[in-house]
RNA sequence: GGAGGCUUAGCUCAGUUGGGAGAGCAUCUGCCUUACAAGCAGAGGGUCAGCGGUUCGAGCCCGUUAGCCUCCACCA
């Protein structure tokens, strides 16, 4: 103790070691069994990279929630983990490959797979190293990976019993291929962009008559894998030619000519070719009708042997290619510029090939109807925090489609199936087979989310019953932003219900994206992200976690305002130096806080205090840390700063010794509690200053939630401190009207409604003269300025400075404003309606109102009146 | 084609079951007052996007229009 505290906030001093002691002490180490248990798994994030703003945000409201709940006295677990994000990492790991002049071809798999565990050792341990600057009170004696050896067992686990239920199936079908990455992907790793493009309609002649038929693509290039050619079976325009063939131009085959209902007639020229191979929708016509399902292309996005000359091209430019020698050929009939949405891979950004390819499939519909049936049990359901992603989630799972979960990479969690090299037999299991030689695994790795989707119940020890599973199971919370609802927490919902019959988690608190200060999504393309670590070395973890959770609402996105990170720092560096103030003023001493001996201010602020400790309970349950923020704000600068500090600067510096040890004591007692509240918020600061004043326990991090002091007080005491705010606020405001000097003392008295001077006692006195330089005085005569104050009137001489007819115009617009007051209170009053229905604290506090605009105008009025009569 | 969000002071945004419009920054005025000039004390500034409805009472609830934004969706 006894340290001192320099004016300027210096976070980077304060800041310093806090973490790494806060650590090795072992404060967010969960596993005090004589507490109740609290419990929150962090998003693991992924092992590519640096952590950007969105993940300071996200983890910041996770550690503001344990934080709270520590300090109210739960066993808080808060699970720390990450991600091994298979295609992220598998192409960070390739691109250093890469660098080195070699592939991971020229590797193999094992070599590849020990360089992407380099890889994940090296970007953990920045990431932890994030965490830690960011202050995060993670529980690391519990950090999983989500390909550590407990969770290959679980995905394992998770993958036997859906495959040994039927809802885990392998089939060929069509999926999302990304060319790039070289694997399949899964719906929702697809993302749709309107791109211009061209509907192509070419010249098709029928074997049969030798007429023409045109046809519509935007993919030409699929033209080679062509097996069909479909109208509608009641379009007149082409019944006859049902049953006859078709020449395709890319490759002179002929196409049968068949009728199926799916065809819009309405659509181009209704007549449509059927690409089995490369279309979803054809593929399912062709599943129909039998049609073979050849491919035209590589895994890679060029054209194969089908294609012909065109082999070996990329896609893309094979449909240039072929579009041209068409046009040469006389086969195009016209061409239409088109804008289209197409899919393009949420990873590598290229656009993404509907590819006929054998996949391993999860089927959803009965894993989702688990899910949506118990959304509508109350204590099942998982709450979204706002309510209005409950429907967003509810429908996606109503509306789902199997789930493509084998991804052709090597980094990620291995698929459990063999084929046995004989007999062709498949075994999905466990544990290896036995005679393994004689069988061949599964290349394929499974989607990262697959392992991500256990996450809630896998960290806490998941197949095994651990004594976590047993205790810390379900979460009780899950932050995350609105972007990965369906990848995630979908997902994790239905994998917690099957495994665990159980939700993964009450509620659920959505946050939005963080945006640079235009409100563009932060991106590496336009250069504008933000590096949270140079935030926090500009302006501290503290001001940066204020700055993202009091700015923004729940399911929001949220704007990165500089202006708004200067007044978090600014907010900070006030607490320090209010700190400053009651540390100089108590010393080392822990003053006791006597209720018998509180003045009337000190009633004041304890009773501030008060109410601001419920409202930022109450607000901080409800994850409206936004409320908090202002509520605290507006009570450290303007209650306590800006009045009870320098109010109780007339106590401090008084004779009475009981009055000074009141105001000291008051002083600690509310600083504490400030310090408390904002713990959660500003870790780093409140523990410095709680550490650099007498304090009972070793660190904030173990302290107890705030409290509210219970005092009595009386109306009278509360009207003194009505009367003297009002009266500081009304000389301070004369005197700047005047141009007087703030520190030119001024004659005033106060009186009553009969002009009768109000008694007010010596401390009072003594205290509003400290606030605004004034003498109390008995004026009287022709020199007076008068302002009605709520109860009472301000008199001040002013000699000559007075201008009488501002004067007149000023009460005379107070007037107004009074009676417009006045008229909109009586009528609320008057009417029966109001006074029957609202409740009757309304009523009552609408009478209090009229009575105090009524008292007032009156007392406005005699004012006016007086200046009138001068001015005669 | 579905679903959702936003529109409040010059700017960025709060506004908790409906009951006298708020903050930060910016602007104007005056202050080096012994915690803090990254501060202190004051001031100005808003038909709460438009229209309609419910209600005694609407920034808030309902409907509708407009502008901006996001997600979902297999039309060749």
């Amino acid at each position: 103790m006894g340290k001192e505290m320099a004016p300027k906030y210096d976070h980077l001093k304060v800041e310093e070691n806090k973490y790494t002691d806060w650590i090795s002490k072992g404060y967010f180490t969960a596993g005090d069994m004589t507490k109740k248990p609290y419990c929150i798994v962090i998003p693991p994030p992924n092992v590519t990279g640096k952590l950007h703003l969105g993940h300071a945000w996200d983890t910041t409201l996770q550690d503001i929630i344990c934080r709270y709940k520590r300090l109210q006295g739960y066993d808080v677990l808060w699970v720390a983990g990450m991600d091994h994000a298979g295609i992220a990492t598998q192409a960070k790991v390739d691109a250093r490959l890469k660098e080195e002049g070699i592939s991971r071809y020229d590797i193999g798999r094992e070599k590849f797979l020990d360089r992407a565990w380099e890889w994940k050792e090296e970007y953990a341990s920045t990431i932890r190293q994030q965490w830690a600057k960011l202050g995060l009170s993670l529980d690391y004696s519990r950090e999983r990976f989500t390909l550590d050896e407990g969770l290959s067992k679980a995905v394992r686990k998770v993958f036997v019993d859906l495959y040994n239920e039927g809802l885990i199936y392998q089939g060929e079908r069509i999926i999302n291929w990304d060319p790039e990455a070289k694997t399949a992907l899964s719906n929702i790793e697809v993302e749709h962009k309107e791109i211009p493009g061209h509907m192509y309609y070419f010249k098709y002649k029928v074997v049969e008559t030798g007429k023409e038929l045109v046809i519509a693509t935007t993919r030409p290039e699929t033209m080679f894998a062509d097996q069909a050619i479909f109208v509608h079976p009641d379009d007149q325009r082409y019944k006859d030619i049902v049953g006859m063939h078709a020449i395709n131009p890319a490759n002179g085959e002929e196409l049968p000519i068949m009728a199926d209902d799916y065809i819009d007639m309405d659509f181009g020229t209704a007549v449509m070719k059927c690409t089995p191979a490369h279309d979803p929708n054809d593929f399912m016509l062709a599943k129909k009708y039998d049609l073979p399902m050849p491919i035209c292309m590589n895994p890679d996005g060029t054209m194969n042997e089908m294609a012909h000359k065109y082999a070996g091209m990329d896609r893309f430019e094979c449909r240039e290619a072929l579009v041209k020698d068409f046009e040469k050929n006389g086969i195009v009939d016209h061409i239409e510029d088109h804008v289209h949405p197409v899919g393009h891979s949420q990873r590598t950004g290229v656009i993404v090939e509907p590819y006929l390819s054998k996949q391993w499939f999860v089927k959803m519909k009965p894993l989702a109807q688990e899910v949506l049936d118990n959304q509508k049990i109350e204590d099942q359901k998982i709450s979204f925090v706002p309510s209005r992603f409950e429907k967003t989630f509810e429908q996606w799972l109503e509306n789902i489609e199997d789930w493509c979960i084998s991804r052709q990479l090597w980094w990620g969690h291995r698929i459990p199936a063999w084929t046995n090299n004989t007999t062709g037999e498949i075994y999905v299991g466990m544990e290896d087979p036995e005679d393994i030689e004689n069988w061949t695994q599964d290349e394929d790795v499974l989607d990262t989310w697959f392992s991500s989707a256990l996450w809630p119940f896998s960290t806490l020890g998941w197949p095994e019953k651990t004594e976590d599973l047993q205790r810390y199971f379900p979460n009780d919370c899950l932050v995350t932003g609105y972007d990965i609802i369906f990848f995630w927490v979908a997902r994790m919902a239905f994998q917690t219900r099957y495994c665990m019959h159980n939700r993964p988690f009450k509620d659920v608190l959505i946050h939005g994206l963080v945006r640079d200060s235009q409100g563009r999504k932060m991106s590496k393309s336009l250069g504008n992200g933000i590096d949270p670590m140079d935030v926090i070395q500009d302006k501290g973890a503290d001001a940066l976690r204020f700055f993202l959770t009091t700015n923004s609402t729940p399911g929001l996105d949220l704007r990165f305002d500089d202006k708004k990170m200067d007044a978090s720092w600014n907010f900070i560096n006030k607490i320090w130096n209010a700190a400053r103030f009651v540390k100089m003023q108590i010393q080392d001493t822990k003053p006791s806080l006597d209720l018998n001996q509180l003045t009337w201010i000190d009633k004041w602020i304890l009773g501030r205090m008060n109410r601001v400790i419920d409202h930022v309970t109450m607000n901080m349950d409800r994850y409206e840390f936004a409320m908090v923020g202002n509520e605290l704000y507006n009570f450290v600068w303007d209650d306590f700063c800006s009045w009870y500090i320098e109010l109780s600067k007339a106590s401090l510096y008084s004779q009475n010794p009981q009055t000074v040890e009141s105001a000291k004591a008051v002083l600690y007692t509310v600083l504490i509690n400030i310090c408390k509240l904002l713990h959660p918020f500003m870790p780093f600061v409140t523990e410095e200053i709680y550490l650099s004043l007498p304090h009972d326990k070793t660190s904030i991090n173990v302290e107890t939630w705030a409290q509210k002091v219970a005092f009595s007080v009386q109306d009278k005491e509360n009207d003194l401190v009505d009367l003297s705010l009002s009266i500081i606020k009304k000389v301070r405001e004369i005197k700047q009207e005047y141009n007087m000097k703030p520190s030119e003392t001024l004659a005033i008295s106060v009186v009553d409604e009969q002009g009768k001077p109000l008694t007010l006692n010596e401390d009072a006195k003594n205290m509003i003269d400290r606030m605004c330089h004034v003498s109390f005085e008995i004026i009287e005569g022709e020199d007076i300025l008068s302002r009605a104050l709520d109860k009472a009137v301000l008199r001040v001489r002013m000699g000559d400075l007075v201008d009488l007819n501002e004067e007149k115009a000023r009460l005379e617009k107070e007037i107004e404003h009074l009676n417009s007051e006045i008229k909109r209170a009586q009528g609320m009053l008057d009417n029966p309606n109001f006074v029957s229905k609202a409740p009757a604290s309304k009523v009552e506090q609408e009478k209090e109102k009229l009575e105090g605009y009524k008292e007032k105008l009156a007392l406005t009025q005699s004012n006016l009146q007086e200046v009138l009569n001068k001015l005669k």
